[in-house]
DNA sequence: CTTTATTTGTTGCTTAAGCAATAAAACGCC
DNA sequence: GGCGTTTTATTGCTTAAGCAACAAATAAAG
């Protein structure tokens, strides 16, 4: 789990940007809204803009994209403990996060699915490793903090490829889907119990 | 009434720190603040805090300063006609203003009366002269522009006058002074008028 | 349709802010 | 009280962001 710092000054623009774009959206239509009221709105140069985002199409991607995550990251941190219900509703949270991509796609981004997938999936796996992770650390195991790790990942990746796997190939309901794979993923996490 | 342009990233730091400040005297006796943790909860780094404040309790007069000032320039901003009520509760948000100069002055500045009031006077003054010189214009005055400037500045002082005349050496009550001082200053806005 | 005004995208230069390091001071623990 | 840790205040160097200017594109006005 590499983390690589970012400068404060760039978190900070794009956020500046971001937010500004998503007022500017309560007032206005998207074709109305220009670059100039997007900086002016942010305190930001015109310069600055540019040298974060392509045009006002890539600062809607990036603030959606953002929006999405921040709503996934939000709902996984409020689990406590590592049990069916928690799994179950962090398995809720993916598959609408899934189904939110979707309805995004259509009303506004101008990305394909695989594209825009392609740049949240990883994120959101990686959020989703940390929250098992940390409740796994919780747990109290007898492994060792490497093996938890490890297993964080392969839990991680069973669990996001499942709400994949509902997404794409299930005409089940959530609810059912779950109530079949989790027997599967109880298991597993049993025996990082020890 | 000349404008100096500041810098954004001047004003948009100084708001950071500012923030991170107030948001921290929720959560901690301002003893036991550090600095550290102001630059932290605003990712600021802490070279930029000293380029901007010598320590942390010039950082709390500038916040109270600031706060203050927001207060006038909210509380100036409401009115849409220069009549008597409106003269009034200019006239009793100026002695608020005196008043809790004071306040703060007891309970958290380490700075003197004449030392922080020197510094909010002439910008609580100039808001106080832009909103009579706006008033002025609204009420379609047979004087130009720069007669306008001239009368909102000769007006403004003397209201501003009148609330330290108040604060300084009156045991009238705020309603009291204003109902006496009211004549004069309505018999120079009616010389605007024409 | 033509003219005017506004916006866009970019450039080279300047400035504010970030960083790591340092020594000193302050704090907390035993 | 001594020691280890944290915080402070500062420095020189680097980087992100600001600025004005420019030409082209677009939008608005007559």
């Amino acid at each position: 789990m590499q983390d690589t710092k970012v400068d404060p000054r760039i978190t900070r623009t794009r956020r500046l940007l971001m937010d500004a774009f998503l007022k500017l959206t309560i007032k206005k239509d998207f074709k109305d809204i220009t670059i100039k009221d997007i900086t002016d709105e942010a305190t930001v140069n015109r310069a600055t803009f540019y040298s974060h985002f392509q045009d006002k199409y890539d600062l809607m991607d990036a603030a959606i994209t953002e929006d999405i995550l921040e709503n996934i990251v939000d709902n996984l941190s409020h689990y406590n403990e590592l049990n069916e219900e928690s799994i179950v509703k962090i398995f809720v949270t993916l598959t609408q996060f899934h189904t939110n991509l979707t309805t995004q796609l259509n009303t506004q981004c101008r990305r394909s699915y695989a594209s825009l997938s392609s740049i949240i999936e990883p994120k959101v796996k990686k959020e989703l490793e940390k929250v098992l992770y940390s409740l796994l650390l919780k747990q109290q195991s007898k492994l060792d903090s490497e093996a938890l790790k490890i297993g964080a990942a392969v839990l991680s990746w069973g669990i996001y490829g499942a709400s994949v796997d509902w997404k794409h190939n299930s005409s089940l309901s959530v609810g059912q889907y779950i109530k079949i794979a989790l027997p599967f993923i109880v298991t597993e996490i049993n025996h990082f119990k020890g």
